[in-house]
DNA sequence: CTGACAATTTAATAATTGTTTAACAATAGA
DNA sequence: TCTATTGTTAAACAATTATTAAATTGTCAG
């Protein structure tokens, strides 16, 4: 994966909303989520919400789907494999094990 | 780690430069890089640099030690391994090997 | 002490980002 | 078709971020 899309990811990631948003669609499975749904459960607006899809979409962190009226998301794990991949790669000294612990869940 | 800490990690290197600037410390070795070797090594103005530096270091990605007149830098693993665990843990969809596999450099 | 060097800070500015409101498409169902 | 629903788009705005130039701090060498 080259750095530029890796930094393009990580943007995506890096905001509240946004990284609350990718999670709720890895814990919610490969059918996805309506866009609604996500706008209630994360209390966001609509409008707000398309903003934030657009940018996890044009990341490739995510996938849509159109069924009926509602517009399902679903993660994508095609590109957090390549930055995950990437940050064990160039930013863990050489040393990847280093960066491979599981940690316990703290949120 | 706490979600708000990882935002702030992934914000810290969701930038090009600073990017640049985390790998090259990290390939540095811990005795760290001199503040104007990086500048000149990545072509950055001294006040950038220090900016950039700011942040990184504000995320607890790097670490500082005063010599002489140079301050040299080096990269801190603490928090970058806890970024990933957390990926991992929470973005990789209860398949954290998905997100573990070792993939070719393609810079 | 003075002058040069290394790096940071400050202030100004341009560019990007996140949010909101209102308007707009597309679909489903009466 | 008419209407309600789902979601996106557009425009406006505030807030944040990145860069530059100039001023400042601290350190070393003479």
């Amino acid at each position: 994966m080259k750095s530029a899309q890796v930094v393009k990811a990580l943007a995506a990631l890096a905001q509240p909303t946004r990284l609350a948003i990718y999670r709720l669609l890895v814990a919610s499975g490969p059918e996805g989520v309506a866009a609604g749904q996500v706008a209630e459960r994360l209390k966001v607006a609509p409008a707000t919400l398309s903003f934030h899809f657009k940018t996890l979409s044009h990341a490739g962190l995510v996938d849509s789907r159109q069924d009926g009226r509602f517009v399902y998301y679903s993660a994508n794990f095609a590109v957090m494999n390549g930055m995950v991949a990437y940050l064990t790669e160039n930013c863990c000294g050489g040393n990847p094990d280093a960066c491979r612990q599981t940690n316990i869940n703290e949120n």
